[in-house]
DNA sequence: GCGACTGTACGCAAACTATCGTACAGTTGA
DNA sequence: TCAACTGTACGATAGTTTGCGTACAGTCGC
């Protein structure tokens, strides 16, 4: 188990992030977090085994989109909605709303 | 030689526009598209191969990021920005400015 | 310490992507 | 019709990503 390590806000890369995001199960997942919720790795799609959440959990937080705290035995997770924002104005949001508008039109069909 | 199929406004998904422009080389020709210009296949990294050029328009076109016409021997491409910001709005802008922003930074040292 | 719990490390296989060379198709102007 | 030009189709290859099983490491409560 090594150390969590997150890029700072300067070394966020545009390429890194979009590709970090252009993944189903990943969107899903900063979906989540950005409902406020914070979260530990087993909770999201609970059909998906372990060793591939980690995964996309690492590519998460390894292009800065989240931040991983250990607390006690779990690892909780937050979007790292602040150094977004500041690095790539609009472009958060932005992917949120397109979501939010994908699924209302699944939604209706 | 195929005709050029573009998917309609309403089949755009986020994921495949998030992919298509996970990808340095995308990133550039749609930076170099949303300057204004009208490009044609060959008019960016002179660089590359032909074929490699190839697959990354497709790619852009394919996702519905970029429309092709054909005019005489060369095929002209514009952004499709009135679509992309209609299903996405503030995406294609978030995305630009975060490249302006990152062209700039790497000028600074 | 021990067992339950949470998540990682490692390694593997399948699928996908990027890059490229070669051959070729459509358009244009001579 | 012919050659030049522009771009595609096809196929190969190397590298990457994804998904997963298994083994294991760190933490907690008892």
């Amino acid at each position: 188990m090594r150390t969590l390590t997150h890029p700072d806000r300067a070394q966020l890369r545009l390429e890194g992030v979009l590709d970090a995001l252009a993944n189903p199960v990943r969107l899903r997942i900063v979906q989540r977090l950005a409902e406020g919720e914070e979260l530990t790795c087993g909770t999201v799609l609970p059909d998906i085994p372990a060793s591939s959440a980690t995964h996309h959990w690492r590519v998460l937080r390894e292009s800065g989109v989240l931040f991983a705290r250990r607390q006690g035995r779990v690892i909780v997770h937050s979007l790292r909605r602040d150094d977004l924002d500041a690095r790539f104005p609009g472009l958060l949001d932005a992917v949120l709303a397109a979501m939010a508008s994908e699924s209302r039109s699944r939604n209706l069909g």
